[in-house]
DNA sequence: AACAGCGTCAACCGCATCCAC
DNA sequence: AGTGGATGCGGTTGACGCTGT
């Protein structure tokens, strides 16, 4: 007799989330705050289970997320960390506060993995030519990439990782995401509902926050959002914004400590997630960003870590800090 | 135009871990 | 210390879109 499932089979929804089923699980975290979610399903009507509402959230919903199009950088940083680490994406998630382990994990299976794949190739077949036959017979299948750890030093990670970066920048057209799908069709329709979510519900004073459709950047072509090019220092911003009042408060906060400030601060960000994941919605919301990250700062006498993370993900500093950091990660990993 | 093959990624599943009692 | 529920995590699947034939 085994663990009773977490919710019951019968009745309950599976496949795609609708934009309807997305609204009343926001709306609802949104009064609640994240947390206890076998309550969520019940409370709200949703046929799903709450291992599902707790995924959608956390992998799609939850304030702050940044979908597609990995940067050259970000690219380089899973690679060494999962070099570092393996695949405990959850931990690599955690050096790229704006990436859900689970978006890593695909990210890494589909585009990483072949690339390392390809490289590792390239460089055996230079370095040691007469052994590439051998080699290539047993090249970097997902085993050895993740169980690498043992053999490889920092240097082979740095010239996996730069040459990596170095490839992605060639085939970053080419490696568009197609993350527009289904789902990214009906975004107009998720930003209609929500807009009227927003003017009927009683707490829609921040509403005004949501910038108009006329307001709202162009989403590329591809349906991704590209937030790297030409606007670095929004980049920044953002992370930095989403860091703070998304993700590790979100996370952290107790639901009985969801105050209304907290709240307040969530429905806005959140909201404007959801906005921003169906809609591509990435201005207009800068100088509120600023704002928070400046009241963030003020109220704290410590930078959050996730600040100094940050940190990690600027490229001027991002050599020495990855070294740094690496040599602190490398006895996990190398013993 | 139709089809097949492939790539991508959201979501599911099952196990592990945490935590309150 | 033991137990059971809740949550987290990583592997895997399947639906969908794209591309080539």
């Amino acid at each position: 007799m085994g663990r009773p499932p977490c919710c019951e089979k019968v009745g309950i929804k599976k496949g795609p989330w609708t934009p309807e089923e997305d609204i009343i699980l926001v709306s609802y975290i949104q009064e609640h705050g994240p947390g206890n979610w076998r309550a969520v399903p019940t409370n709200t009507g949703l046929l799903r289970c709450s291992k599902s509402c707790r995924l959608r959230w956390t992998n799609y919903l939850r304030p702050g997320i940044k979908r597609g199009n990995f940067t050259p950088h970000e690219e380089g940083m899973i690679v060494h960390l999962q070099a570092l680490l393996g695949n405990k994406w959850a931990a690599i998630a955690s050096y790229l506060p704006q990436r859900t382990d689970n978006d890593i994990k695909n990210y890494w299976n589909t585009h990483l993995k072949k690339k390392l794949k390809k490289i590792q190739s390239a460089a055996d077949h230079l370095q040691y030519p007469q052994a590439h036959n051998n080699i290539l017979g047993s090249s970097m299948s997902d085993s050895t990439v993740s169980n690498s750890n043992h053999r490889n030093n920092v240097n082979d990670i740095t010239s996996h990782a730069s040459t990596a970066t170095t490839l992605s920048l060639r085939s970053r057209n080419q490696s568009s995401s197609s993350s527009g799908g289904i789902y990214a069709s009906s975004t107009k329709n998720i930003s209609r509902l929500l807009e009227g979510w927003m003017r009927t519900s009683p707490k829609s004073s921040n509403a005004n926050l949501v910038p108009k459709p006329s307001q709202h950047h162009e989403e590329n072509p591809k349906g991704g959002h590209d937030q790297d090019e030409g606007c670095d220092h929004d980049l920044l911003s953002n992370e930095a914004f989403e860091s703070i009042f998304s993700f590790d408060n979100l996370n952290n906060v107790n639901p009985a400590s969801w105050d209304r400030s907290s709240t307040t601060n969530c429905e806005s960000s959140s909201i404007k997630q959801v906005l921003q994941t169906h809609s591509g919605i990435t201005a207009g919301i800068q100088s509120e960003k600023d704002t928070h990250i400046t009241r963030a700062c003020e109220g704290s006498n410590t930078p959050p870590l996730s600040f100094l993370e940050k940190w990690l993900l600027d490229e001027s500093a991002a050599g020495q800090v990855l070294e740094d950091r690496m040599m602190e990660l490398s006895p996990i990993s190398l013993v």
